[in-house]
Parts: structure tokens; sequence; C-alpha cells
DNA sequence: ACAAAAGATAAGCACATGCTTATGATTCGT
DNA sequence: ACGAATCATAAGCATGTGCTTATCTTTTGT
């Protein structure tokens, strides 16, 4: 998969508040599709289809234990978005700036 | 504007390939809506509505010369974008995490 | 083996969205 | 003053999207 297509998935699949909402729920930590219908006032087909988006777009990992499905924040997965938001960097801050040149140099 | 309306009005916006796309092209440099229009293959109004969440969302400044209405990025436009990644910044990878604390300590 | 639990999938529906064409509002050139 | 140029807005339409209920699959407990 290209960049584009990954920049266009992930950015789909943030875009929805109530899909954004779970993904920050998980990256509080592990959690069941049971345990997010219960927090979330959406049916649990509602919950399970925004994990499928969440995941198709990289996002989150899921692991089965018995009849539980648990998700989790996947730790790279918002790299596509990191590298296109660092492309604009130009425009943020210097700091975010010096943050960068100070990785560039730690990696060699 | 609170923090979750900001971060929904530019997660909508950068969602969508053509306004993704045109906001990159704003970003190689101001450009006046007829140009934008010469480049995608869209018609002049598609522009201007996309232009138009572009600006909702924080992300572009215009800029009225004659008949001509030139649009530009907004410096700190993606700031709540910005923001909101950091705060997940835990799962990119624990160098990143404790760079920016490095980071901090240098500030002071 | 059977019923309940947990989740994924299918079908359908109300609504949002991105595009178009048509038109309105300003501004420039002559 | 008048027509052309530039852009914004309105109206309409085809498609996408998020939600629901219903159902299927898999697993657990008894």
């Amino acid at each position: 998969m290209n960049a584009a297509a990954a920049e266009n998935k992930i950015f789909h699949a943030l875009a929805d508040p109530s899909r954004r909402a779970i993904f920050e729920s998980l990256a509080r930590g592990e959690a069941a599709v049971k345990g997010l219908t219960a927090r979330f006032d959406i049916s649990q087909p509602a919950v399970s289809q925004h994990l499928a988006a969440l995941k198709d777009a990289g996002l989150v990992n899921s692991r089965r234990e018995g009849r539980c499905v648990y998700y989790r924040v996947k730790p790279r997965g918002m790299k596509p978005l990191i590298d296109w938001v660092a492309h604009y960097r130009v425009f943020w801050s210097d700091r975010v700036d010096r943050l960068e040149r100070l990785l560039e140099k730690m990696d060699q």
C-alpha cells in the first residue's frame, strides 16, 4: 500500500467522532468489544464496524481470547499520519523542528 | 471553540482526498481559486467549497486582491492536529517520548 | 448436547457529502 | 456604462456513511 492510500484510510478512520472516541479509549488501554459497547451509546455492531475501520487503517490490532476479542492501539499505526504532518512541519513551531533534527542525529 | 470541535473540523477537512490535495498544493505556495481550478479536474464551485471547508477548519487564510482571492496555508492551523497526535506519542516509540522530555529540560 | 455469551456480518434506512449546473455579487478593462 | 472575469452561493442529484435490527459463527459453561 502506497503512502497516499494509507493517509486516506487513516484520515477517514479518524474523521468520525465515534471512531476517534473509540481509538482514544483504546489508547488508554486494551479493551474488548463488549467493554467498548458498554462505554459508548451505540450498538455492538456499530462498535465492531468502527473497529474494523480502525483495523483496516492499521491503527489497531486485535487479539482473540476465548469468546472475547481484545483490541489495542497498534504502536506505529499513526506513523503515516505523523509523516504527513511532519512534511509541513515548517508551518508549526521551531521546537518541533528542533525535535526532528535531534532525532535525525540520534539515528546516526 | 473547544479542542474537540477543532479536531473534528480538521480531521473532516483533511479526510477528503481532493481537499487534502488542495491543501498540499497551497502548502507549496499561495494560489488563487482560478489557478487551483486549473490544476484539479473539478469545477470552480467545487474548489470554492473545498476552500471554504479548509478555511472553516482554520487550515487556510484568504486574501482578496481585486477580482482574485488568494488562499494560503495558515501557519499554526494544524496545531490542534499536532496536539492531538502528540497526546498519543507514547505509542510511536519510547525514544521520541524520551526526547520530548529531554527537549523540555533544554527549554528550561 | 444444549443454551448462553461474544462478536462479525448482512440488509436496510436516514442522512451527510461531494459533485454538478445555474445564478448572484464584485471588480476590472474599455 | 457595459461586458467580461473571478469567485461565492443555491439547488439538485448520485453516492457514501453511520446507525439500526436480524442473523450467523465461535466459544464457554453445565
